[in-house]
DNA sequence: ATGAAAGCGCTAACAC
DNA sequence: GTGTTAGCGCTTTCAT
């Protein structure tokens, strides 16, 4: 800046205003320093602009290594999550600081606002991390969470309605005809757990009274759902429809069963979670619940930026939706 | 970090050096100093630190939006690829700061850098730009592009062997019986040219002369990809089998194909590109080329970090290797 | 309408 | 071993 202002032969104060647009520069000087910043590709140094203002327009967003069971970065819903969330933020002017964290390593979570480099932190996923989160707000720092709300919590969340979605889901295979519906995925995830509780209740709704060793925890891996499918079967616990914690779960489910010999959707429904893009490309096409992430990264933000600016931020469950494919239906 | 001098009863820079471990200050006020940061809860202002050292350790990664044709960000290969470079950032102790730009805006690419917010820049994808990349070279930014290797580039790119990769997939098709390959996808693009290439060569290879018919420009948009399929069976231009840019475009194919009465693999053999998670639970499940992206990603931050630190870096091209599941099996 | 000077929080000579 | 001081690149009173 300095080097631009000995050019423009003025004080670097100037070539500052003149940046920033400040009107009380006359309109040509303006005009000669705008042009003489381009014609030698000078940028201001947000860094130090940053330093001096106190402030930096940007919100860290952190992503939980691997969750060990249950949704991790490979899925593509939390993707797909993630870069609506990205999207939201670059659309409200804001920059993205993006960081991984180890799921045991909570502290590290609120480096970034510590440390001066953001302002704020969206964190990807709750982490089974309960009370350290609500010291976070103790603390002051602004931060949003997504999943599942629960009674106690003091940090502020955006998430699907759960709750519903499982019942949701739970209505509609009741309404195909199921009467023993298998829950994958395991319940102690908050997310995951109010799922199932939703459809539980929507089981209860229709008398059916659901067997406990269909709601057994599985891991959503592959393998684990191979495992638990085969040993179900193989124990003669019968069931005629799976409800699968995520798209992924359900498209594995569906292939163990086929492999089982045991035919989707004629012997067992099955219903995912997600609607991913290629929920549509299953065979048979998946019958899912599906959240709408766009309004999510939207809620998150705003949410965010509230508190950044200390107006008050509530968390917000977003509606859920069944989607019906064949997957579910006759 | 005067208030903590303050404190300790010390100088700014005492405080400083005993943060940074500097052996210069004596063992136990480096303690005394460390004990108060933690208990204040103060943490370094990296912000004001990388000013002062004329230094961050932060990388630009740079997603274009929607390459209105062909992947995009809700393909999850792409998502898969961005996990991988932003664990390897983070693996090597810097930072990352996420933006997208359009398309078209390829000037704003180099703002991070150019506004002293990065030290370098992974640009996700070609974005059909050359002699502005070869431009940001020539500015001495440091950069890699995900992508095509092209004659001409000054720039740095890191990517599968596509032309290797469409190889693998011809031969195996034509080594199944293919005599007529479709290939699906946009040619323009220098990736999905490269993979057409290989394919071609493998068929000509085995003394076949593709059909220009077969390797007209689709969007991998479902829409396009459906109907291009339908007006190819309606005019008679008959295929055996169908080399699809990418898995999710592979999908789609294979699901439009089963509404038009065409079986896969009987009638119709397929294949795929990338080997995305879920490719594996595809009925059937999807022959396709994997392209190594943990690799990748290492590959991408390496040669990044050796361009800012003055070293020469080179182009890479990763292995592609064929993973044949039931989709192109007899 | 423009310039001079102080200071954002930090580090690194340079003293002592 | 520790303190003093200058300065990273910027913005903003306060003068003029």
């Amino acid at each position: 800046m300095a080097d631009i202002a000995k050019l423009a032969g003025v004080a670097v104060s100037t070539v500052s205003r003149a940046l920033a647009g400040s009107p009380l520069v006359s309109a040509d000087t303006r005009a000669r320093i705008a042009e003489l910043a381009k014609e030698h590709g000078y940028s201001i140094n947000v860094g130090a602009q940053n330093l001096r203002l106190g402030q930096n327009q940007t919100i860290a967003v952190v992503v939980p290594y691997e969750a060990a069971t249950g949704q991790n970065l490979s899925d593509p819903f939390f993707l797909s999550l993630l870069g609506c969330v990205v999207n939201a933020i670059t659309a409200r002017g804001w920059e993205v600081l993006l960081s991984r964290v180890e799921a045991n390593a909570i502290e590290s979570v609120a480096q970034p606002v510590l440390t001066g480099r953001a302002m704020g932190l969206v964190l990807m996923g709750h982490l089974n991390a309960f009370e350290p989160l609500n010291d976070l707000v103790r603390r002051g720092i602004p931060i949003v969470v997504w999943g599942a709300l629960r009674p106690g919590q003091q940090f502020c969340t955006v998430g699907g309605d759960n709750f519903r979605g499982g019942e949701l889901a739970g209505r509609h295979l009741v309404d195909q005809g199921a009467r023993r519906i298998l829950f994958l995925g395991d319940p102690a995830l908050p997310e995951f757990g109010q799922r199932l509780e939703g459809c539980l209740a929507a089981q209860r709704a229709a008398g059916i009274e659901p067997d406990p060793e269909l709601q057994k925890p599985v891991p959503l891996l592959p393998a684990a759902i191979d495992a638990h499918l085969a040993s179900l079967v193989g124990a003669g616990i019968a069931f005629d429809a799976v409800f699968a914690a995520s798209d992924l779960a359900a498209a594995t489910a569906i292939g163990t069963l086929r492999r089982l010999g045991i035919r989707v959707p004629q012997d067992v429904a099955v219903v995912g979670y997600d609607d991913i893009t290629i929920a549509v490309h299953f065979d048979p096409p998946l019958t899912t619940v599906r959240q709408p992430i766009e309004q999510a990264g939207l809620a998150i933000v705003d949410s965010l930026l509230a508190q950044i600016e200390g107006r008050p931020a509530e968390s917000t469950i977003l509606p859920t939706e069944l989607i019906q494919r064949r997957s579910s239906l006759p």
